[in-house]
Formats: C-alpha cells, structure tokens, sequence
DNA sequence: TTGAATAACAGACAAAAGTCTGTTATACAC
DNA sequence: GTGTATAACAGACTTTTGTCTGTTATTCAA
C-alpha cells in the first residue's frame, strides 16, 4: 500500500520547497507540507521535517505556529530608501521615506538608502539616479565614501581627513572640494553599497 | 482601571510593530501583539489588527496561524549568485551558486546575478567586481546592457542590433565590439540593476 | 532469515493561535 | 444629560497546528 521512493528524494524535495517558503513567503505548517506533497498523514511530513532539523539543513522554534527556519538567519533586513535629505536630520526623513529595499547584512546597524543626485561622483562609478546604501555613524576613514550634511543639504563625497578638519572631495574633476566649518558640516554614514535600477 | 491613549496613537505602534516583523522575521501572532504591547486582553490586540485591515493597512489570511501580511506584496525575491557562467549553461550555474541575495520584482521572472569580471563597463558605471542582477531573457533590445554567452564565457556588454547580426559593444575606449556569429553567441538576460558593495 | 534503516500511513491528543460575546471607562458632540 | 465612538479588559470557545504512539512495507546488510 506504500509506495517506495528511493531514501533521501523525497526530502531532498521538501528541504527545496520549504527553503523556498521561508525565503519568500511564510514558513509552511506541518501540514502544509503534508498537502504539498500528497502524504496521507501528516506524520510523513514531520519525520521528514524533523529529519531535515536533525541534519542541521533546518532550524526549528519548538511547539511554535510555522516554527522552521533556515539554520543561519540569511540576515536580511528591509532598510528606508530617502529620497533627500533636509534640513532637521535622518529621523524626520526616514519617517517620511519613499518604501524599503531589502539589504544584505551581518550586524544591526542602523542603514537606510538615498538616491543620489548630481554628477560629483560618477568618477567613482556613482551616477546620478543610483541608489546608495549607508550605514549610519559619525565617524568615518580617510578615503571612504561618505553621506554628510552640509548646511541643509546632504552630499556624497570621498571623505578626506586633514589636520582638525575634514575634506569632502568629489570623484569629477569638473566638481571642487568642500572644506566645511566643523559646526556646519555632519558625517550621516558610510556607504556600504551602491545600486543603479535600470529597468 | 483602564488608562486612556490618545486615538490612533496605539494603533500606529501596532501598525509599526507588525510591519517590522512581517518585513524582517515572521508575522507575529495575536498573542506576540499582545505581550508586546503589555496588553491584559488578546482582543485588545485583535481589535487594533482587525481595524488596521479594515483600514486597509493590512492584509490577512482568516483563521491561519501568522496570517497578518502586508496589503501589497513587498516581491521581495532571492534570486542565485553567480561567480562565473561557463560552457553548458545557466542550470549547472545556478544549481552550484555562491549565495542568494534579495532583489526587488514585481514579476515573477528567473533572474540570477552575476558578478562582473575585467573593466570593459566602466564607462556605464559597472566597474570590476560589481555584480550585476540579470532577468533572464533570449531577445533584447538595441542599448540594453545584456549579459551575453560568447562561446564558453559569459560577459557583461551594450547589445546593438544590426541586420541579421548582433553586436556586443564595450562602454570603454579600450575594448573593441565583439561581433559573435550567431551560432556562437546567445543571449541569457537582460541587466537590470548593478550592485557595488564596498565595505 | 533476521535485524536494522527508511518511507509511508492511521489515528489520536495537546498546545498554540484565531475568534467570539460581553463589560467597563474615557472622550466628545449634541 | 444622552448617545456615539474608541480603548481596554475578561473569559471562554473553536480551529489550527504541533506532537505523539503505533503499524505496515520495502530495501539492504549480516
């Protein structure tokens, strides 16, 4: 009555459905799985979940609703995309920000994505249009690319550390340096990532 | 005994709350609401879930565990990443990928990214070691940045079409097109957004 | 043959999670 | 005042979902 299938394709199959679920969707129930592939008992489903759990390929919150999980976090989290920054800070922007994009992370770090604007840094391979990904502090090295508020505005400029003062250098020779009064000037983050959507 | 919050002050915590759980994690219960916000009674939380959905701030599945999702899909997907494309095809690239990283689509097209080899792009804005999200795709049209297999190497170039023939052009001075024999060369997808990670 | 391992099934129980009915209190408009 | 709306609570019921015990069948190795 019980048909045979060779030891481990079945599992090989449900590992690849319910990996699938977990990223995209929502964990499936047990019985979810079970429906999915036919079982008449939702036992089947389990052993072969459990299986999974005991060989590490899953991760599992016991007695939980929709419980399984991928063993390591894939470390995804959804940051807000500004569209500018004004006067005032981050808080008020992110607050009023256009959507989210999913971004790749290890740590917790606050981020958040700006649209780029102008043509100060296309020698660097950032266009205007693209999409930088920031991650926020206020201090930052020498030679990394930086968002800082300058005045009212923010910008996306090289950073450059000089005796008590700090350079933001552009990457286009038609664009000058800003050497900002340290009063006027903010280091938002450091850019961690860069995007350009093209369709 | 039961203290007085300003309307829609609550809710909007909720709204705050569920969001950032179906977004990051795992769409909380009505009772992980409920311990969240210290509330003494389930139908508290229910309540606020419940008119956020008559609200159309949130969507939900009845009677399913975790059935709280955001109104419109994020499409958030994973699509593989590809160190290299070589002879044989995407298949066997996809199947031994590197990693999968998140990619916002509204379709449900395959895609895949790629990380880009040698400085031929650089005047598109695609330098060494970006890696570029393809949506697959046999045809393309003249100006699009494809992702092209000639012979037993895939590369990044501008697609023109001529007559009867393709050209693959360089967006730098230092390479020359690349005019494949059709039988040579196919087409795998359509570049739809670069990515730089720099830190 | 015997035993071990795997795949699948049957039927139930227990816990988790969704749902419901009804109550109290505050604020606000009339 | 009266009525309406919102916020919050109490307690229970129902469904969903996770878990468990036990059984049958097939393959393979000793």
């Amino acid at each position: 009555m019980s048909p045979f299938t060779p030891p481990g394709e079945t599992r090989e199959k449900v590992y690849r459905f319910v990996r699938r679920r977990i990223i995209e969707d929502l964990p499936p129930t047990v019985r979810e799985v079970q429906e999915a592939f036919r079982f008449k008992a939702v036992q089947t489903a389990r052993q072969h979940l459990e299986r999974l759990v005991a060989e590490g390929r899953l991760a599992k919150a016991r007695g939980q609703a929709r419980g399984y999980r991928l063993p390591r976090e894939p470390g995804t989290l959804f940051v807000p995309l500004l569209g500018r920054v004004q006067a005032g800070g981050l808080r008020e922007a992110i607050e009023a920000c256009e959507g989210y994009i999913p971004v790749q992370s290890r740590g917790s770090a606050e981020m958040f994505g700006l649209r780029v604007q102008g043509e100060s840094m296309t020698g660097a391979g950032i266009l205007p249009g693209d999409v930088v990904i920031v991650r926020q502090q206020a201090r930052a090295a020498s030679g990394d690319i930086v968002v800082a508020r300058v005045g009212d505005e923010a910008t996306v400029k090289t950073l450059r550390l000089g005796r008590n003062r700090i350079e933001l250098h552009p990457a286009n020779p038609a664009f000058a340096p800003i050497v900002p009064r340290a009063d006027e000037c903010a280091i938002l983050g450091k850019v961690v990532e860069v995007r350009r959507y093209l369709a």
